[in-house]
DNA sequence: CGGTAAGCTGACGGCATGACAGGACAAGTT
DNA sequence: AACTTGTCCTGTCATGCCGTCAGCTTACCG
């Protein structure tokens, strides 16, 4: 099914050998949230992994190609990021209820994985594909679904149809994204971190709905 | 006045000195817009240049330190931004244009300095202090006036109360800033580049007002 | 024309990279 | 216990970039 854990000249990594694997990947991403980008050298990792570069080459072709695998891992937990929205009510009450989980959620998520994800959009943004289609699938797990209720409002008549389902969907996400990444930048204007949710909820619910959140 | 150009080991630099410095930082800008942020060496802008890595090091401490100065001048640019706002009436007709303006200009002068963007985008996420300064100058003069716009509006009765002017101000153009340096995703959405403008322009003007544009 | 400061670079020690061959080790076989 | 086999790790090496310094060249000025 998913093929084996192999090195990179190609042998089947054995248990111990995909211990040692791991811990370089557990330290690399120690080392991103504690570092800039730009410092993270693979000696830096084997050190605090307790091995030698030359082990690092064996498992990863370089820096950036151990992030990609920590991303891929990441992507993979984003999944349960969908059922913040799907088969969620954006009618009445539990609209802006689930405005407020949504944003929640998201928030937590991107905080827990802070430091992997800003080398994630750093690398979309410079055009790398690989880290393009990462970031596409974490900030899809939410879009998509997103889009689709949209849709439905609309169909119902509750949503103004002029705007694009998807244009609509993707800003929201990339509100989100945005505002998780740079919580500082709030904090700087004068928005507390506790006042972040119950701000943001009620634009997206203004996003999604077209109207104002009742009281 | 303004402190005159040194080197790192204090000599004043004088007319040839500050030519081959701006060709380095030309040169910086270039290969900045090109390859990745990590993989942007010393030696390759210089060589670039037409001069040698050691020039490189008598007019910056690193690579960092260039696109610092890179970067400042494109803080002082991002002044003819508040223009964009200040001033701009969100009432009757004239409220959807205004917002079109803002996300029009706004997107524009990302697109310009994107590159440069991109690593004062990682920089400040990363914590660094210097970098985070540069990015809320850039932000601020758009988010400022606008948060001046919501208070206005929120005085007149005209907008919702409830919500906090700065940190809309800040949602909005954290999504503009997105937006911006996302562009591409928004293709894989569907959403294609031309479209951009008007599926943001109503959210920034349902944001500002809280309500629906008129026709 | 000589003095002074600016401007540039060759050269160097230091460190990271990336490749390889060979030794250590675990587990099973005879 | 000796042997075999395949996994796992590291010492070592060539290469290349980093960051610094001494010293050479150039420009300006009295």
């Amino acid at each position: 099914m998913t093929g084996q854990v192999r090195t990179v000249d190609g042998r089947v990594a054995g248990r111990r050998g995909q211990e040692t694997r791991q811990k370089l990947l557990d330290c690399l991403r120690e080392m991103l949230s504690t570092s800039p980008y730009r410092d993270v050298k693979v000696i830096d990792v084997a050190r605090m992994a307790g091995t030698s570069p030359a082990t690092f080459y064996q498992y990863f072709p370089d820096v950036e190609g151990a992030v990609l695998e920590i991303a891929e891992e990441m992507a993979k937990d984003a999944d349960t990021l969908k059922e913040l929205v799907a088969g969620k009510s954006w009618a009445g009450k539990s609209g802006p209820t689930t405005s407020e989980e949504l944003v929640d959620g998201f928030l937590a998520f991107w905080r827990k994985n802070d430091a992997i994800l800003r080398v994630v959009t750093l690398g979309a943004a410079e055009g790398d594909k690989r880290f393009f289609k990462i970031r596409m699938t974490v900030l899809n797990a939410v879009a998509k679904p997103l889009a689709e209720a949209v849709k439905e409002l609309q169909a119902k008549g509750q949503a103004d149809k002029s705007l694009d389902p998807n244009a609509v969907a993707g800003a929201l996400v990339s509100l989100l994204a945005s505002a998780a990444e740079h919580q500082k930048a709030f904090t700087s204007w004068g928005v507390k971190v506790k006042d972040l949710k119950p701000n943001l909820a009620p634009l997206v619910y203004l996003g999604v709905t077209g109207k104002k959140p009742p009281k």
